[in-house]
DNA sequence: CGGTATCCCGTGTGATACTG
DNA sequence: CAGTATCACACGGGATACCG
């Protein structure tokens, strides 16, 4: 079997390729990022992110079919059915590309006095870390790692 | 001083909508992760992308403008002075977004048995993971982090 | 409150042709 | 090879009105 170069691959192939095509637009990180505030209701989403209604509809019912999200009704003694959308572990596990975006971020994009977001661990509400590691949990740096295609 | 809530704030403050602005269009990452990989002119892009030509220019220059690549001549003994474009610090410390994309692909975008990529370490060769650890370098849950709002 | 149905518009993108 | 210029268009997104 002959060795695979990465110029004769098509890059539809890339794993970051297919993500950025699932989630690579405006709203759907942004959405998440609400739900990770412990935000679900429609129109939290709508207010908070100044989405139009029509926009959000599509993607909220667009992110469900992509098992991102969960739609759940609920209903409080005397109140009418409500609804709420919750994410799903898929949904959940975008948190690390969150963190990284606000980690960058912060680095990057926020001036010296300005208000901005950290993620803190809630016992020590020390701050946290996002970071590359090798399989014995040692950090590394970007020159220490090379890609390499294989089959899943 | 009051305690600021989420509810009550612009959400432009937040470093993910910011970074979401800088580089979360269709492109961006893209060619980063071809930088990331070793490809450095215009036309290895162009081919290796499909994207058009016109965008690419268009990609390339707001990219430097943003301070995410710099653009340098270089030229071989004999040959025309060509171009190449590489990242900024800024634009190799993306890598860690990137790395999550693939991360996250992998996990729900690929299916067994397809050619995809993995990032793994140079030396042991072995796979590298990204993950969230705390101020002594241990590995957090999702549910162990909450967010707080403050200045820079 | 939690949506859907329309309509409209900007801009991001591609195709093509041209240049040094 | 490394672009620029021009055109044309689809589609994402906003505004508004309406509905259960």
């Amino acid at each position: 079997m002959e060795k695979l170069e990465f110029k004769d691959l098509d890059r539809t192939f890339c794993p970051v390729s297919k993500a950025m095509r699932e989630i690579g637009d405006r709203w759907t990180l942004l959405i998440l990022r609400e739900c990770f505030w412990g935000f679900k209701r429609f129109d939290d989403f709508q207010v908070n992110l100044k989405i139009s209604k029509s926009v959000l509809t599509t993607k909220l019912n667009h992110m469900i079919s992509l098992d991102l999200l969960e739609k759940q009704s609920y209903k409080e003694e005397g109140k009418r059915t409500r609804y709420e959308y919750t994410f799903t572990q898929k949904g959940k596990d975008l948190t690390k590309i969150m963190l990284s975006f606000l980690d960058w971020g912060n680095k990057y994009l926020v001036n010296e006095g300005e208000i901005t977001l950290k993620a803190i661990d809630k016992i020590s509400k020390k701050e946290v870390a996002i970071d590359i590691l090798d399989d014995s949990g040692k950090r590394l740096k970007y020159s220490a790692l090379e890609m390499k295609i294989v089959r899943k």
